[in-house]
RNA sequence: GCCGGCGUGGCGAAAUCGGUAAACGCGGAGACCUCGUAAUUCUCUGAGCGAAAGCUCUUGUGGGUUCGACUCCCACCGCCGGCACCA
């Protein structure tokens, strides 16, 4: 070990240190306040503790609170600390996996009984007492034997302890009484967790694996900052307040009844028009780019989902099946289909195929259904009745490229420019079980990675992500909150054509497989609702809006002249009602406000002699247009036919 | 499916060491009002029968304990928060 190393900081300048020096003495040597404010360091890349003692040269960079790596060097010390309280409080308790989470941190337990909403108050309260004794996080590197005879109390923690390998570094990181099997880093001390809050307890299974026990589960959130906690704080509430399942009812969309069975959706008429705006939408984008449609029948014989292999192995996942009943053997049995590929498939192979008819692209906005697990439905969000915006192409080896980079097109169109949604690509590669040759599977990698390319698309790499019957581009959309959900999807597909034996006529005459490309731009209907109804919190632009205008009249004596307009718009195509209940003006006005109206459009005595119309735009407040109503129709036009986002 | 919590009018809810279910509010009906831009005021309003007095029923479903159950016990259904799952 050398007596001197030299230490480069970010700005390029080298220092001469003593070995054995910390990232903490550096920072105080260059500053008192960069001291203070020092949480970590990245040494090489790596984050470490402050007073990690450094040994050879290296490159340091002192991370304060600003930099978001310090941020989870302080969660994952939060988790430390929470532990540290449920020892105290339960002394019983033994010790999981504790990490640092988007926003927050958990902590798992192995406990006699869970957790109840008061333990979680007493234990937020004996964190604060942890934080304020100000205890150092201290880090120490001990032999396995060592390693052994601390955490013999913690079976967790042995079992985890026996997964690492001999060339591994065992460390153990000490707050006060608390010991943690931990790779680290944390922050110096306890004191530096000052803004956090414990948020629920739920269950959750050891290593996430559903055959090993259930332990239960503390999360928090923590941040620098008392503002930041404070503003994540209202982010939550604000998800609740756009919360598509109290918007639905509040909104009158749709509805889940418990005789109609979970995950089964009832769409009451205001929310129906969004479903048929959506599906107008997607429809007329698809036939321009030279889509068929198809519809195929909700139940089909179980032999098809034999033969395309989704039976026995997605069993699961389907309704059970049923007979046919009197007058057919009771050995033909019958399955509602959980997706559309295998009927689809049956259209192409229906008839002899050229490579000049190629691709060929069916597609069919219909529902399927799946038994999902119970525990996992969620209003809109996932459900067991679907609507897919599904479509099969089929295509080509050389064709794949541009159908894939029609599809990216597509999708930019109607998340991105009509919706204005934000979205993150994944490209997922080859599973370890897969079907197929490598070759085959680099041929359908590359060409969903040049369509990518083409289309200049930022995306991340999911190694061994893909289906086991070919790769796939999954897009997550991002919701006006910062949320994410699992849209889009273009999955390739080798196994099915092989499966239905499907074929086409090449140039050289000789029958060839074609690619089977199975896609969902919106993926499910009502997912895609719901997610619009939190991303637009209820207030849908003027195309989807249920309700596009409401008529009101002042008094009863413009009551026929406000009828008559409503007449004429809902004669133009626009969604309109006419609110001419006794009510006051203002009540009305209201009303109109709390549902979402995009427009009300106020008739007077002066509207009635001069033949125009007071418009006033939702969240306008008292801003108003008076204009004509011819205006007013030609406007209310432009906005509808342009899918436009602003009301204005 | 698993762990935990929860289930009361059309809606938000109130009432639990077992003792008059539905306070209060929203919504709805009626009356008043006819109004110029985000809640005018009053009456009624759990359901059924009745002219009324009143009677009967009602706390997810089915059982049980008890003089008495929204409250305690068992089973089931559903919802919520997670976990696992998600072709």
């Amino acid at each position: 070990m050398p007596d001197t190393i030299h230490v480069t900081l970010p700005d390029g300048s080298v220092r001469s240190e003593p070995a054995g020096t910390t990232a903490r003495d550096i920072a105080e040597a260059i500053g008192p306040r960069l001291a203070q404010a020092a949480v970590a360091a990245r040494v090489n890349g790596d984050v470490w503790d402050l007073h990690r003692p450094l040994t050879d040269d290296t490159a340091v960079e002192i991370l304060t609170d600003k930099d978001p790596a310090a941020l989870t060097v302080l969660r994952h010390s939060a988790a430390h600390v929470l532990a540290t309280a449920v020892r105290e409080l339960f002394p019983e308790a033994h010790i999981g996996f504790g990490p640092a989470i988007e926003d927050g941190f958990y902590y798992d337990f192995e406990v006699p009984r869970p957790f109840t909403p008061e333990d979680l108050e007493a234990i937020e309260a004996k964190m604060r007492e942890v934080a304020q004794a100000d205890h150092a996080f201290s880090r120490e590197e001990v032999d396995r034997d060592n390693a052994r005879d601390r955490f013999r109390d913690d079976p967790l923690k042995l079992e985890r302890l026996e997964e690492l390998g001999d060339d591994e570094t065992i460390s153990v990181y000490s707050d006060g009484p608390f010991v943690d099997l931990c790779r680290g880093p944390h922050l110096p001390s306890t004191g530096r967790l000052k803004h956090f809050k414990l948020l629920h307890a739920a269950g959750a299974y050891w290593r996430g694996d559903s055959d090993r026990q259930m332990l239960q589960r503390i999360y928090g959130t923590a941040w620098f900052k008392k503002a930041d906690l404070e503003e994540y704080l209202r982010r939550l509430e604000e998800a609740e307040r756009r919360d598509h399942r109290m918007l639905g009812k509040q909104l009158d969309l749709f509805s889940i009844q418990e005789v109609v069975g979970p995950g089964l959706i009832l769409w009451h008429p205001k929310g129906a028009v969004l479903q048929f705006e959506l599906r107008r939408f997607i429809e007329d984008e698809l036939r321009r780019r030279g889509y068929d449609f198809v519809y195929t029948p909700h139940v089909t014989r179980e032999d098809l989902f034999v033969r395309s292999g989704h039976l026995p192995l997605y069993e699961d996942q389907q309704f059970p099946a049923m007979g046919a009943g009197t007058g057919e053997s009771e050995h033909v049995q019958y399955r509602v289909k959980p997706m559309n590929c295998p009927l689809h498939t049956l259209i192409y192979a229906a008839r002899q195929r050229s490579y000049r008819d190629l691709p060929v692209r069916l597609s069919e906005v219909g529902n399927v259904y799946r038994n999902e697990l119970s525990g996992t439905l969620h209003g809109l969000l996932r459900v067991r009745g679907l609507t897919m915006d599904d479509a099969h192409v089929f295509c080509r080896e050389d064709q794949i490229e541009d159908e894939i980079f029609d599809m990216l097109d597509l999708t930019d169109v109607v998340l991105h420019k009509t919706f204005g949604f934000e979205y993150r690509i994944d490209l997922a590669t080859r599973p370890d079980k897969k079907m197929g040759d490598d070759a085959a599977w680099e041929v359908a990698e590359q060409a969903l990675q040049r369509a990518l390319e083409r289309r200049k698309l930022t995306f991340g790499m999911d190694v061994g992500g893909g289906a086991f019957y070919g790769p796939k581009i999954d897009i997550k959309l991002r919701d006006a909150i910062g949320r994410e959900w699992q849209g889009t999807t273009i999955q390739l597909d080798y196994q099915m054509p092989a499966r239905f034996e499907l074929e086409y006529t090449g140039a050289d005459n000789r029958p060839h497989q074609p690619v089977m490309i199975h896609r969902a731009i919106l993926g499910t209907v009502e997912r895609f609702v719901g997610c619009l109804i939190e991303h637009f919190a209820g207030a849908f632009p003027v195309w989807l809006a249920p309700e596009q205008v409401r008529v009101i009249p002042i008094t009863d004596d413009q009551a026929a002249a406000a009828r008559d307009m409503g007449d004429r718009l809902r004669r133009a195509g626009v969604r309109v009602s006419v609110d001419d209940r006794s009510e006051t003006l203002n009540y009305r006005i209201r009303e109109a406000e709390v549902m979402k109206v995009p427009f009300m459009a106020v008739v007077g005595k002066r509207e009635v002699e001069q033949g125009t119309v007071a418009v006033r735009a939702r969240g306008a407040g008292k801003k108003q247009d008076v204009v004509s109503v011819e205006g007013f129709e030609a406007r209310l036009q432009g906005l509808i036919t342009s899918r436009a986002l602003e009301v204005s």
